[in-house]
DNA sequence: CGTTGAACCTGTTTGC
DNA sequence: TGCAAACAGGTTCAAC
Protein backbone atom coordinates (compact mmCIF):
# COMPACT_ATOMS: atom_id res chain seq x y z
CA UNK A 1 0.00 0.00 0.00
CA UNK A 2 2.30 2.61 0.96
CA UNK A 3 3.83 4.84 -2.07
CA UNK A 4 6.00 7.91 -1.88
CA UNK A 5 3.04 10.25 -0.11
CA UNK A 6 2.03 7.67 2.80
CA UNK A 7 6.15 6.71 3.54
CA UNK A 8 6.64 10.51 3.61
CA UNK A 9 3.52 10.66 6.26
CA UNK A 10 5.31 7.85 8.36
CA UNK A 11 8.43 9.26 8.62
CA UNK A 12 7.19 12.73 9.60
CA UNK A 13 5.56 10.79 12.56
CA UNK A 14 8.49 8.28 13.73
CA UNK A 15 11.14 11.62 13.56
CA UNK A 16 10.04 13.27 16.53
CA UNK A 17 7.93 9.92 18.03
CA UNK A 18 12.21 8.84 18.09
CA UNK A 19 14.25 11.56 18.11
CA UNK A 20 17.21 10.94 20.66
CA UNK A 21 16.00 7.49 21.06
CA UNK A 22 18.22 4.04 22.10
CA UNK A 23 17.01 0.55 21.12
CA UNK A 24 16.86 -1.29 24.41
CA UNK A 25 15.58 -4.02 22.60
CA UNK A 26 15.23 -5.87 19.21
CA UNK A 27 12.04 -8.69 19.07
CA UNK A 28 12.27 -10.45 16.18
CA UNK A 29 8.92 -12.89 15.88
CA UNK A 30 9.61 -14.24 12.07
CA UNK A 31 12.73 -13.56 11.39
CA UNK A 32 12.29 -14.56 7.60
CA UNK A 33 10.98 -11.22 7.43
CA UNK A 34 14.75 -9.96 8.14
CA UNK A 35 16.17 -10.71 4.68
CA UNK A 36 19.74 -9.75 5.50
CA UNK A 37 21.86 -9.15 8.05
CA UNK A 38 19.54 -11.73 10.96
CA UNK A 39 22.75 -12.76 12.69
CA UNK A 40 23.86 -9.05 13.46
CA UNK A 41 20.27 -7.81 14.81
CA UNK A 42 21.93 -8.35 18.60
CA UNK A 43 24.64 -4.81 17.18
CA UNK A 44 21.08 -2.89 17.36
CA UNK A 45 20.71 -3.47 21.17
CA UNK A 46 21.96 -0.35 22.32
CA UNK A 47 22.59 1.79 19.59
CA UNK A 48 20.91 5.48 19.67
CA UNK A 49 18.72 6.27 16.03
CA UNK A 50 20.36 9.11 14.75
CA UNK A 51 18.44 9.80 11.28
CA UNK A 52 15.14 8.63 9.38
CA UNK A 53 15.24 9.22 5.83
CA UNK A 54 13.20 7.67 2.65
CA UNK A 55 14.87 6.17 -0.43
CA UNK A 56 11.74 5.82 -2.92
CA UNK A 57 9.59 3.75 -0.75
CA UNK A 58 11.80 2.62 1.53
CA UNK A 59 12.41 3.75 5.21
CA UNK A 60 16.62 3.89 6.34
CA UNK A 61 16.82 4.21 10.37
CA UNK A 62 20.77 5.15 10.72
CA UNK A 63 22.25 3.53 14.08
CA UNK A 64 24.76 4.55 15.81
CA UNK A 65 27.09 3.14 18.48
CA UNK A 66 29.98 4.55 19.69
CA UNK A 67 32.01 5.05 15.99
CA UNK A 68 29.64 2.68 14.40
CA UNK A 69 27.27 3.06 11.98
CA UNK A 70 24.47 0.68 10.61
CA UNK A 71 21.23 1.19 9.15
CA UNK A 72 18.17 -0.59 8.86
CA UNK A 73 16.46 -0.87 5.58
CA UNK A 74 12.43 -1.64 5.71
CA UNK A 75 10.14 -2.21 2.89
CA UNK A 76 6.32 -1.80 3.28
CA UNK A 77 5.45 -4.02 0.28
CA UNK A 78 1.33 -3.78 0.12
CA UNK A 79 0.83 -4.00 3.62
CA UNK A 80 3.36 -2.93 5.95
CA UNK A 81 2.79 -0.57 8.43
CA UNK A 82 4.94 0.95 11.45
CA UNK A 83 3.38 1.68 14.71
CA UNK A 84 3.80 3.27 18.11
CA UNK A 85 2.36 0.90 20.90
CA UNK A 86 -0.49 3.58 21.09
CA UNK A 87 -2.06 2.65 18.12
CA UNK A 88 -1.12 -1.38 18.07
CA UNK A 89 -4.13 -2.44 19.49
CA UNK A 90 -6.07 -5.75 17.59
CA UNK A 91 -3.12 -5.32 15.35
CA UNK A 92 -1.05 -8.40 17.43
CA UNK A 93 -1.73 -11.35 14.90
CA UNK A 94 1.16 -9.59 12.04
CA UNK A 95 3.52 -7.69 14.00
CA UNK A 96 6.98 -9.40 13.11
CA UNK A 97 9.43 -7.11 14.79
CA UNK A 98 9.17 -4.83 17.44
CA UNK A 99 11.63 -2.29 19.00
CA UNK A 100 11.87 -1.17 22.07
CA UNK A 101 13.05 2.13 22.84
CA UNK A 102 14.73 4.18 25.24
CA UNK A 103 14.61 8.04 26.07
CA UNK A 104 11.98 8.40 23.49
CA UNK A 105 8.44 9.83 23.37
CA UNK A 106 7.60 6.72 22.39
CA UNK A 107 8.46 3.41 23.97
CA UNK A 108 7.83 1.02 21.46
CA UNK A 109 7.58 0.64 17.14
CA UNK A 110 5.82 -2.44 15.40
CA UNK A 111 6.47 -3.21 12.05
CA UNK A 112 3.07 -5.15 10.98
CA UNK A 113 2.54 -6.62 7.79
CA UNK A 114 -0.04 -9.36 7.12
CA UNK A 115 0.70 -10.18 3.69
CA UNK A 116 4.62 -10.14 4.29
CA UNK A 117 5.31 -8.76 1.15
CA UNK A 118 8.57 -6.47 1.90
CA UNK A 119 11.36 -7.09 4.06
CA UNK A 120 13.74 -5.44 6.61
CA UNK A 121 17.95 -5.37 5.67
CA UNK A 122 20.12 -4.75 8.58
CA UNK A 123 23.42 -3.67 6.73
CA UNK A 124 26.52 -1.85 7.03
CA UNK A 125 27.55 1.45 5.25
CA UNK A 126 28.94 -0.56 1.86
CA UNK A 127 26.04 -2.75 2.04
CA UNK A 128 23.36 0.18 1.74
CA UNK A 129 25.55 2.34 -0.63
CA UNK A 130 25.10 -0.55 -2.95
CA UNK A 131 21.65 -1.65 -2.10
CA UNK A 132 20.29 1.79 -2.71
CA UNK A 133 22.34 2.33 -6.22
CA UNK A 134 21.30 -0.80 -7.30
CA UNK A 135 18.02 -0.91 -6.73
CA UNK A 136 16.13 3.59 -6.22
CA UNK A 137 16.07 5.80 -9.29
CA UNK A 138 15.73 9.48 -8.70
CA UNK A 139 13.78 10.74 -6.09
CA UNK A 140 10.40 12.39 -8.07
CA UNK A 141 9.50 15.47 -5.77
CA UNK A 142 13.50 16.74 -6.11
CA UNK A 143 14.61 15.46 -9.27
CA UNK A 144 14.67 18.77 -12.22
CA UNK A 145 12.34 18.89 -14.99
CA UNK A 146 15.62 18.60 -16.91
CA UNK A 147 16.59 14.98 -15.12
CA UNK A 148 13.29 14.05 -15.90
CA UNK A 149 12.77 15.02 -19.38
CA UNK A 150 15.88 13.02 -20.18
CA UNK A 151 14.53 10.09 -18.46
CA UNK A 152 11.30 10.06 -20.49
CA UNK A 153 13.02 11.07 -23.60
CA UNK A 154 14.85 7.52 -23.08
CA UNK A 155 12.31 5.56 -22.84
CA UNK A 156 10.78 3.29 -25.19
CA UNK A 157 8.24 1.77 -23.35
CA UNK A 158 4.99 2.97 -21.74
CA UNK A 159 4.46 5.64 -19.60
CA UNK A 160 2.74 3.62 -16.84
CA UNK A 161 5.36 0.99 -16.70
CA UNK A 162 7.87 4.43 -16.83
CA UNK A 163 6.71 6.01 -13.60
CA UNK A 164 6.20 2.58 -11.96
CA UNK A 165 9.74 1.52 -12.88
CA UNK A 166 11.79 1.89 -9.49
CA UNK A 167 15.10 2.00 -10.50
CA UNK A 168 14.12 5.16 -13.16
CA UNK A 169 12.04 7.14 -10.36
CA UNK A 170 11.52 5.50 -7.02
CA UNK A 171 8.48 6.05 -5.02
CA UNK A 172 5.21 5.92 -7.31
CA UNK A 173 3.15 3.23 -7.13
CA UNK A 174 -0.16 2.16 -8.92
CA UNK A 175 -2.58 4.68 -7.44
CA UNK A 176 -0.19 7.94 -7.80
CA UNK A 177 0.60 6.79 -11.76
CA UNK A 178 -3.04 6.62 -12.46
CA UNK A 179 -3.61 9.85 -10.68
CA UNK A 180 -1.13 11.73 -12.17
CA UNK A 181 -1.58 10.00 -15.95
CA UNK A 182 -5.29 11.49 -15.75
CA UNK A 183 -4.27 14.98 -14.01
CA UNK A 184 -1.76 15.54 -16.89
CA UNK A 185 -4.40 13.85 -19.64
CA UNK A 186 -1.93 11.49 -21.18
CA UNK A 187 -2.84 7.67 -21.97
CA UNK A 188 -0.75 5.42 -19.41
CA UNK A 189 0.08 3.26 -23.02
CA UNK A 190 1.85 6.26 -24.49
CA UNK A 191 5.60 5.66 -25.21
CA UNK A 192 7.68 8.06 -23.30
CA UNK A 193 9.91 8.85 -26.07
CA UNK A 194 6.89 10.60 -28.35
CA UNK A 195 5.98 12.62 -25.63
CA UNK A 196 5.47 16.07 -26.63
CA UNK A 197 7.27 19.01 -24.74
CA UNK A 198 3.91 20.04 -23.59
CA UNK A 199 2.54 16.87 -22.58
CA UNK A 200 6.49 16.82 -20.97
CA UNK A 201 5.76 20.04 -18.62
CA UNK A 202 2.39 18.70 -17.62
CA UNK A 203 3.37 15.38 -16.89
CA UNK A 204 6.35 16.74 -14.82
CA UNK A 205 4.16 19.33 -13.28
CA UNK A 206 1.47 16.91 -12.26
CA UNK A 207 3.86 14.14 -10.38
CA UNK A 208 4.66 16.95 -8.26
CA UNK A 209 1.60 18.30 -7.30
CA UNK A 210 0.19 15.19 -7.08
CA UNK A 211 2.74 13.19 -5.06
CA UNK A 212 2.65 17.10 -2.46
CA UNK A 213 -1.29 17.44 -2.26
CA UNK A 214 -1.38 12.92 -1.03
CA UNK A 215 1.48 14.33 1.24
CA UNK A 216 -0.87 17.66 2.89
CA UNK A 217 -4.04 15.09 2.91
CA UNK A 218 -1.85 12.17 4.89
CA UNK A 219 -1.76 9.73 2.43
CA UNK A 220 -4.55 7.09 0.95
CA UNK A 221 -6.42 5.13 3.63
CA UNK A 222 -7.94 2.42 0.96
CA UNK A 223 -7.80 -0.31 3.49
CA UNK A 224 -4.87 -0.67 5.54
CA UNK A 225 -2.81 2.12 5.60
CA UNK A 226 -2.33 3.99 9.11
CA UNK A 227 0.36 6.67 10.21
CA UNK A 228 2.34 5.48 13.06
CA UNK A 229 -0.13 6.97 15.43
CA UNK A 230 -3.02 4.92 14.14
CA UNK A 231 -4.80 8.09 12.20
CA UNK A 232 -6.10 7.25 8.66
CA UNK A 233 -5.03 9.14 5.67
CA UNK A 234 -7.35 11.54 3.44
CA UNK A 235 -6.25 11.84 0.15
CA UNK A 236 -8.62 8.82 -0.75
CA UNK A 237 -11.24 11.12 -0.86
CA UNK A 238 -9.62 13.14 -3.57
CA UNK A 239 -8.72 10.28 -5.98
CA UNK A 240 -9.89 11.49 -9.29
CA UNK A 241 -9.51 8.28 -10.91
CA UNK A 242 -8.55 5.46 -9.17
CA UNK A 243 -10.76 2.31 -9.19
CA UNK A 244 -13.79 5.06 -10.71
CA UNK A 245 -14.54 2.23 -13.46
CA UNK A 246 -17.55 3.11 -14.54
CA UNK A 247 -18.40 6.75 -13.04
CA UNK A 248 -18.60 9.53 -15.59
CA UNK A 249 -14.87 11.34 -16.15
CA UNK A 250 -14.77 14.23 -13.90
CA UNK A 251 -13.87 16.97 -16.94
CA UNK A 252 -17.57 16.78 -17.75
CA UNK A 253 -16.38 14.94 -21.23
CA UNK A 254 -19.56 12.24 -20.28
CA UNK A 255 -17.31 9.43 -21.55
CA UNK A 256 -17.05 6.61 -18.43
CA UNK A 257 -13.99 6.16 -16.83
CA UNK A 258 -12.20 2.92 -18.05
CA UNK A 259 -10.10 -0.23 -16.81
CA UNK A 260 -7.21 -1.55 -18.88
CA UNK A 261 -6.62 -5.23 -17.04
CA UNK A 262 -3.06 -5.05 -18.77
CA UNK A 263 -0.06 -4.63 -16.57
CA UNK A 264 -1.51 -3.45 -12.88
CA UNK A 265 -4.91 -2.14 -12.98
CA UNK A 266 -4.72 1.16 -14.78
CA UNK A 267 -7.66 3.44 -14.99
CA UNK A 268 -8.38 6.52 -17.43
CA UNK A 269 -10.90 8.23 -19.63
CA UNK A 270 -10.64 7.14 -23.04
CA UNK A 271 -11.59 11.09 -24.40
CA UNK A 272 -9.53 13.18 -22.24
CA UNK A 273 -6.24 10.82 -21.84
CA UNK A 274 -5.25 10.46 -25.57
CA UNK A 275 -1.51 9.47 -26.88
CA UNK A 276 0.58 12.83 -27.12
CA UNK A 277 2.59 12.71 -30.09
CA UNK A 278 5.06 15.03 -31.07
CA UNK A 279 4.54 14.30 -34.50
C1' DC B 1 16.14 -3.54 -23.64
C1' DG B 2 10.92 -4.13 -23.09
C1' DT B 3 6.76 -6.70 -22.08
C1' DT B 4 3.96 -10.18 -19.84
C1' DG B 5 2.59 -13.21 -16.47
C1' DA B 6 3.38 -15.64 -12.40
C1' DA B 7 4.86 -15.91 -7.86
C1' DC B 8 5.17 -14.49 -3.16
C1' DC B 9 1.05 -13.97 1.07
C1' DT B 10 -3.42 -12.89 3.67
C1' DG B 11 -7.77 -10.80 3.88
C1' DT B 12 -11.88 -8.72 2.03
C1' DT B 13 -15.23 -8.00 -1.47
C1' DT B 14 -17.96 -9.59 -5.36
C1' DG B 15 -20.76 -12.63 -7.97
C1' DC B 16 -23.25 -16.61 -8.88
C1' DT C 1 -26.59 -18.16 2.91
C1' DG C 2 -22.45 -20.26 1.03
C1' DC C 3 -18.62 -20.79 -1.50
C1' DA C 4 -15.34 -19.66 -5.12
C1' DA C 5 -13.25 -16.22 -7.71
C1' DA C 6 -11.41 -11.79 -8.10
C1' DC C 7 -8.82 -8.34 -6.31
C1' DA C 8 -5.62 -5.36 -3.29
C1' DG C 9 -0.92 -0.07 -2.12
C1' DG C 10 4.94 -3.98 -4.28
C1' DT C 11 8.87 -6.32 -6.23
C1' DT C 12 11.32 -9.92 -8.62
C1' DC C 13 12.13 -13.35 -11.91
C1' DA C 14 11.65 -16.23 -15.94
C1' DA C 15 10.39 -16.51 -20.59
C1' DC C 16 9.84 -14.53 -24.88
Amino acid sequence: MPELPEVEVILRQLRPGLQGSTISHFHVKRSDIIQIGLSSHQWYIGSRISGLDRQGKSIIFTCQKGKDTRYILAELGMTGLFLFRSASTGYEKHIHITFMLENAKEPMLHYWNPRRFGRVYLLEEKELQQFTQRRFGVDPLSMTHQDFHALVHNTRGRLKAFLLNQHKIAGIGNIYANEILYDARIHPNTQGNQLSKAAMARLYTSMQAILQKAIQFGGSSIRDFRAPDGSRGQFQEHHIIYQKTGTPCPSGCSTTIQRLITERSSFYCPTCQKHVSSH
